[in-house]
DNA sequence: TTGCTCCTCACGTCACGTGAGGTGGC
DNA sequence: TTGCTCCTCACGTCACGTGAGGTGGC
């Protein structure tokens, strides 16, 4: 029957001197022999069970539980538990880790179109997403309560072409007039604007923003912060500060 | 202008007090007063760059890597260069996380066919996982040389029905009969069984393994080991274990 | 005055890595 | 005798968690 140094263990479960060292310590592969100068001896079982260590070590398994699988009388069940339980902990990290990729190659998308990047630009990108449901919830609305409105148009456009209905075009005034000054107050009651400068939420006024030129996401405003003239992300207003106003 | 204590920017930013006040030690965030009985006091720009932090270490990236952005004078090739060596990290994990389900899937898999499990029987399955190329490549060699062969009895059987051609089968009898010598030492020559009970390699007797029961992975045969009589899982012999032949 | 919050040590976590200083074994 | 391997402390890693014992602030 063979011995093996620690060094030889170690070579050949490709893990370090220290790494057997460490094992004794915790109790999991005890050299089956001491020399009489005090280092450990191993035999043809201790490398076998340490290979079998190594093994459930490169799954992710933490020695605590290899120490639970070698301790128990009835190993089956204890077993089966915790290599399940270590698979639903990899699809965990596998889960959570996809996430956070989503959310940082949606931050490094955002962060090209920055002309300036900063540590605060990061903020800006930070807040629009974590604001993006409420902003995508917001202008569902007004899409909603705009499409009868539209078809109305439509229909009173088409009617009155091909069967002479022009007073249809008269219903749609009166019920798109109304509809249009609710929808605005509305956005303007549920949007603000985060200004590139200085990192601040403002409000412009009606005025300002209805008639500032915009393409889908930002709108030309001046800042009521710090005076910043240029196109400021649109966000949602929060919940506090609506009941500010 | 609005101060905050420890316990309220903990609050807002979803963290522990600890944190907030780790943080000041690792020198990312440092309130920007303190009371005359010590206590820390952070302003409004103190927790949107609080924020900031939080919202980056949601991503997984290092106290260090943050800590750089914060130092740079010129952050932003800084920052886009840690965002993309973070995305490649996250990668890497989620890579290596999928390869070690992967193998405990397998392993698991192959647990629920053994009748005891324990905790050299994972130790049986580790052997086979990593052997299973060397063994798929030996069954494939196999295959490949025996094709011809099988072509030729074919050829010999059909062109008999149809032409007459008897004299192909003999032409076929004298090739496969050398090669059916060649094949079955060479099969007996590379492979070797693991005992379930003693979890040894061995090689039986060519007699005994060309006559035993087997199913497509296992042979039924006697341990030279511990004399163990039963089905054992077929492996492909060692480099090592050749040369001692 | 009484809770509540906050303060600073300082140890613990996890699986080893990395010296330092000393010694066994061929 | 000379390298080489191995030994035992013991600190460091990473981002905090968790007390202990004391105090500020409403």
């Amino acid at each position: 029957m063979s011995k093996y140094t620690t060094g030889e263990i170690a070579k050949r479960c490709g893990v370090t001197v220290r790494t057997v060292q460490y094992y004794d310590t915790r109790g999991i592969l005890i050299p089956s022999e001491l020399t009489e100068g005090g280092r450990r001896l191993y035999s043809e079982n201790d490398l076998k069970r340490m290979k079998i260590i190594c093994f459930l070590r490169d799954l992710g398994l933490p020695i605590d539980s290899i120490s639970k699988m070698l301790a128990e009388d009835d190993p089956d069940s204890v077993i089966s538990l915790l290599l399940e339980q270590q698979e639903n902990t990899l699809r965990e990290e596998i889960g959570e880790r996809k996430e956070r990729l989503d959310r940082l190659e949606s931050l490094r998308r955002d962060l090209k179109d920055v002309e300036a990047i900063s540590f605060e630009s990061i903020g800006d990108i930070a807040y629009t997403m974590t604001n993006k449901k409420k902003l995508r919830k917001m202008r569902v609305f007004m899409l909603v309560t705009g499409l009868p409105v539209t078809l109305l148009q439509w229909a009173a456009i088409i009617l009155g072409i091909t069967k002479g209905w022009w007073w249809l075009l008269a219903i749609w005034a009166v019920v798109a007039i109304p509809w249009g000054v609710f929808i605005s107050k509305y956005y303007y009651n549920h949007t603000a604007y985060l200004c590139p400068q200085c990192h601040t939420v403002f409000t412009p006024t009606f005025r300002e923003m209805f008639f500032a030129k915009h393409t889908p996401n930002t709108r030309r405003l001046t800042c009521t912060s710090c005076g910043h003239h240029g196109f400021c992300v649109e966000v949602a207003k929060e919940e506090k500060q609506e009941g500010l106003l």
